[in-house]
DNA sequence: ACTTTAATTGTTATTACAACACTACAAATC
DNA sequence: GATTTGTAGTGTTGTAATAACAATTAAAGT
């Protein structure tokens, strides 16, 4: 099976950046390593690239293995390929992010893992370049975030428009008016309102909506302003 | 040095779509392939990740090769690895892209490779998924060139706003109108006028303009707009 | 002097955007 | 049942960005 002779064999690894809301932040899922090298600290949700499986493949494995959740929003980010990344031996990672619905998450699943969700600003140190990973994660998110409509897949099925707009504030660190956000979404046409409220937030109540599908599959690709300045990523 | 016992390893390939402007059409540079399998068919310029190179390293160790150049622009495109990709063996790829001076290219180095310039709508039949990887690095090129400066590395050093003008209608297959296509890319405060002019094109020569790299390097990551409906790309 | 070719420049209508403040609702309290 | 409380929801207007559109200028060639 080895043809090409004499070229370099060489490990292959899928690293998971897992993001989640609260309702109030964002936040990323690590989990504390459970071999050498860096066996207990800090780190991302991994593991190497099997035979016979494709990346995507990899990745999702991955992410079921430690959130048991499947057909969620996954991307790949970015291949980090330093010769000296991890000091043991020689292992390229193709980094992945997903965005998930962190009701849905099983704290059970996970606990084998010492799984534990970290605020953005509050991630502690991780090992290899793993940081970098995390950091760059960041941008791509907040960068497609202001064009197109993926932060939807943080929130539940059911969502009201107060909750979406904390969800882009605490994304992009800054605060939007409501009257304009809630004009620029609705105006996206992606958005369908439902008949019951949240009551939960407040005496009032406010209205849940759903992702209109069709216009959301439709309208992905295309460039949308959810954020007034977007230069300032 | 093996010390992750009874993992999977694999070949790790770099491939590289390189893209260059006559002055008329987008063109991207093809080899025929030296090596089984697939031998003399047309296949993008590759190389596998030697043991003490990063992945940057090993696109611009290739990128050098075939060219000549150094320095130019690259950036990592996306990693491919479908098992079955290579029916020969297993190889993981990491495709980048490249935007070069057509002029700058050499044509005597890589005699040796039967290179040779293709514009994008008759882009051969590749190996493998290559295919795949040159559609995606035109995608990604034109969002890319959309909101940010990118197809400056196209150009030489001296360029005239009709020549930025044919290769921006070139990119996004379109026409845009002259007055309001000047006023947009003079607004973004990029290009300094030169004395002299191009009279190849006419009678009356258009004036050169080159990079201010100040403002280039400040505002690259900036949003702006160089295509009037980017929606659809 | 006239023709030819492409470069250069300006105005206007339309649209998108940002700034801004009050009213509506429903539950809880008095 | 009237009042308080806390958040949801809505509309207007000035300003800036954009798109649509045509005439003039420069220089070479005839």
């Amino acid at each position: 099976m080895l043809k090409y002779s004499k070229q370099t064999r060489l490990l292959l690894a899928v690293d998971c950046i897992i993001f989640g809301f609260d309702g109030e932040l964002l936040k990323i899922l690590l989990i504390k390593r459970g071999f050498q090298p860096e066996k207990g600290n800090w780190s991302l949700m991994g593991g190497f690239v099997q035979n016979d499986e494709s990346l995507d493949q990899a990745a999702n494995r991955i992410l079921k293995q430690l959130t048991g959740l499947e057909g969620v929003y996954l991307e790949q980010l970015y291949t980090y390929g330093d010769p000296n990344r991890d000091p043991l031996e020689r292992t390229v990672s193709v980094a992945y992010f997903a965005l998930i619905d962190i009701h849905k998450y099983e704290t059970q699943i996970s606990a084998d893992y010492h799984a534990e969700w970290f605020q953005l600003k509050r991630v502690p140190k991780l090992i290899f370049d793993q940081q970098e990973m995390v950091e760059q994660a960041r941008k791509r998110i907040r960068y497609k975030a202001a064009m197109h409509p993926i932060l939807f897949e943080l929130l539940p099925t059911k969502f009201t428009i107060p909750q979406l707009q904390i969800l882009y504030e605490s994304v992009f660190n800054t605060t939007i008016d409501k009257r304009n956000f809630s004009k620029r979404v609705l105006a996206t046409g992606l958005l369908i309102k439902l008949a019951d409220k949240d009551k939960a937030g407040s005496k009032r109540g406010a209205y849940y909506y759903q992702l209109n599908m069709q216009n959301y599959y439709a309208k992905f690709q295309a460039f949308m302003n959810f954020i007034p300045n977007p230069d300032a990523l």
